[in-house]
DNA sequence: AAGGCCATGTAACAAGTTACATGATTAA
DNA sequence: TTAATCATGTAACTTGTTACATGGCCTT
């Protein structure tokens, strides 16, 4: 929030949340209601200030001179180990529970989802480059487009792994 | 829970955790506190049964048949959509309030934590292979070992994109 | 059989999600 | 100028994390 605050602000809370998304949203998520307590906790710790209260009882925010320091040690200690939560996965460990019927099915509707996101990314980074963009901004869209380019190869080779999932083919038992 | 309570169960809030970590650590993550919390409720709810009590107040769980169904309607479902978060690309996406040398510094860290999970999943889907496992086992073995891989190559052609990052190269303005 | 170390569980807190309330703005 | 819609914020709940308590077990 630090980070969007000195790139973005001053916003409100609604606005900083509709920047995260659009900003950041590819590899992160939070929800309007985090940014407003930790707003408010950050205004409390003096890392950002807080304007007058405006329509619909809003208020614009701004990092302070604090603000920006804490937002430089947060990035100079680097970043956390990241959590890794692949819900398919879950599906996949405990897979031999569904039909390999209803498994391809789920794992289809999967590789539609992120077929999607393959060309968005793809489309993103095209875009991004051609106009210039940020070379900083354009690394996070390449993780995101390699990161789905290695989701769709793995899609592609499920088959040889897994048995029960290569299609028409009987498997006999010799 | 269910999933893993149907494969090593009956086993106490301890031993459920540690197996968690063993089964699908690689891919989920779920805490101590998490699951003995979770066994209240599923034993609440009548998806899995609890024994007496034991040494330390420990109890077993097992899962029940109604469990069994939910479990299966569960991976029915299909799996949820993931949510991405990853660290480093905040990191990355800020990049340019750090000194190329700091970044490039948290950059190698990252990398050889990775390198490490990359040389781990290699084996480990090397022995499972070998001594032919679960394919669905493997299967999520696979993803591990295809996302590290990924990790490696953004690493690789990341100089390429932010040019701060190129080694000892001076940068000059035309 | 005493001391230290694990195994097991609990409680308090922090972060994340969902559902709701309400005041502006716009369009008919 | 009313109704519909959207912007903004809040409250309640759920999930995730950290720190703590304590009782068995093993080693000497």
């Amino acid at each position: 929030m630090l980070g969007l605050l000195s790139q973005v602000g001053p916003i409100n809370g609604n606005g900083l949340s509709s920047q995260a998304d659009i900003l950041i949203g590819d590899f992160w998520t939070m929800t309007r209601s985090q940014v407003y307590r930790e707003l408010k906790d950050l205004e409390k710790s003096g890392l950002v200030k807080g304007g007058p209260v405006g329509p619909r009882s809003s208020r614009e925010f701004s990092i302070t001179p604090t603000g920006e320091i804490a937002l430089n040690s947060w990035l100079e200690t680097g970043p956390p180990e990241e959590v890794i939560r692949f819900p398919i996965l879950l599906t996949i460990r405990f897979g031999s529970a569904l039909t390999p019927q209803r498994l391809r099915e789920l794992l289809d509707e999967f590789q539609v989802r992120h077929r999607a996101k393959h060309e968005y990314y793809t489309q993103l980074n095209a875009d991004m480059t051609a106009a210039n963009h940020d070379p900083f901004e354009i690394a996070t869209v390449r993780f995101g487009l390699l990161f789905e380019a290695t989701v769709a190869s793995w899609l592609e080779e499920l088959p040889r792994i897994v048995p029960s999932l290569s299609s028409d083919i009987e498997h006999e038992q010799p």
